[in-house]
DNA sequence: TAGATTTTACCGGACGGTAAGTAAGCTGCA
DNA sequence: TGCAGCTTACTTACCGTCCGGTAAAATCTA
């Protein structure tokens, strides 16, 4: 019986990893400015030099989770989406992949990694920045490559797809901030909405009856 | 010759607007927790003691800019929505008028009132923040209220309007954060392809020639 | 198996820096 | 003379970071 090493409940599946989670709940409540190490330290039930034998600096942490949040979306939406060829099933499941990973964050504390990844980037050096901003521009291209494939098909209305796709985005990424667990929709309601309303705004109606 | 108060050319319309100005500006670039009262005085061209000459303290001036923005919004938007009777035309003036003030905001320096209002209610103290988050509702209010009105009339899809009033705002919102002035489409442009994807995705198509 | 040695996981406290805010005084104009 | 409109000089408070130390656990000897 060699590796034995659990514990009872809550914490110690390696302090790094509480750290990383605690630090990103409370980057996300106060914003990373207002937090201090401090706060973070109280939170995981050191002290604050506690942290730094774990944790750089607090740049270091703040990185971390935004590349975090960065993997989180290239496995659970970019990856599973270039699996499906045609584009519109492409098109919907981005749609639903992304909200659903939106409003499950905010589940258990409110905390949320897609929302830090959104809003600090400014606390970043610039080498940094621009990585997680290369990640994003990977994304970007894969929504306007499929609203180009929907067009080709002749499929897509006549709408420009860099506003599209931003369109799209902003539409997703606000969910965040107004979504509550408990309000009157589930998150499977919300996510249903949405994909009506942007594909009703993208897509071409399915021609039944008419044509001009 | 009295009232002689007037400068060469760039500030001193009164020190009070061009702190308030200058301080819209250093909050909507570095963001109000990094923005230091320093900053501010340095740009308005005096010393950071000069400043608590004319305003009481941080917090102050941010719940001001905060309140010009929905200010801003209230007269440049809601107000005229209001004077629209036809919800349709409604809809059409509220995506046109806050996409306007959103993409007009960044045009002098990369400043923007209402990115401000968006992303810094948290450096509010409470009682602040509920009489901003409550302006908002109205707002809110108004869209929701439009879009039930279209209901009535039989021209929205079968949306959920708090969804869609949300789903609009996002699209809207996040226009501050990807539009750039330098880019290949004109603000007229993109107010234009947003109309199309939100109200395509809003809007019973008009019914043409076929019925069922 | 026991003792020696190293490593891990922290703590207390300090350091340099910077932030918001203030007290008190100077200066030019009415 | 008085007051608006500043400035210089300062206080207080906290922040990120790090150093020195330490108790306990893990690892290595013998």
């Amino acid at each position: 019986m060699k590796a034995q090493k659990k514990a009872a409940e809550s914490n110690e599946q390696g302090r790094l990893a509480q750290i990383y989670y605690v630090a990103a709940q409370i980057f996300c409540e106060k914003g990373y400015d207002a937090a201090s190490m401090n706060d973070i330290a109280e939170a995981v039930g050191i002290t604050k030099a506690g942290i730094y034998h774990y944790v750089k600096s607090k740049q270091e942490l703040l990185y971390a989770i935004i590349n975090y949040g960065m993997d989180l979306l290239e496995q659970e939406v970019i990856v599973p989406a270039r699996a499906l060829a045609d584009p519109e099933q492409r098109l919907r499941a981005i749609i639903a992949n992304h909200s659903r990973i939106i409003m499950r964050g905010s589940v258990d504390a409110g905390y949320n990694p897609l929302t830090i990844l959104n809003d600090e980037i400014a606390g970043l050096t610039p080498a940094q920045r621009s990585r997680i901003l290369q990640r994003k521009r990977v994304y970007l291209d894969l929504v306007r490559e499929t609203l180009e494939q929907l067009r080709s098909a002749g499929r897509l209305k006549d709408v420009d797809t860099t506003v599209a796709a931003f369109s799209l985005f902003g539409m997703l990424l606000w969910l965040s901030r107004w979504y509550r667990h408990d309000g009157k929709l589930s998150s499977q309601q919300v996510t249903a909405e949405i994909s009506k309303i942007a594909l009703g705004g993208l897509l071409r109606p399915p021609a039944r009856l008419s044509r001009k």
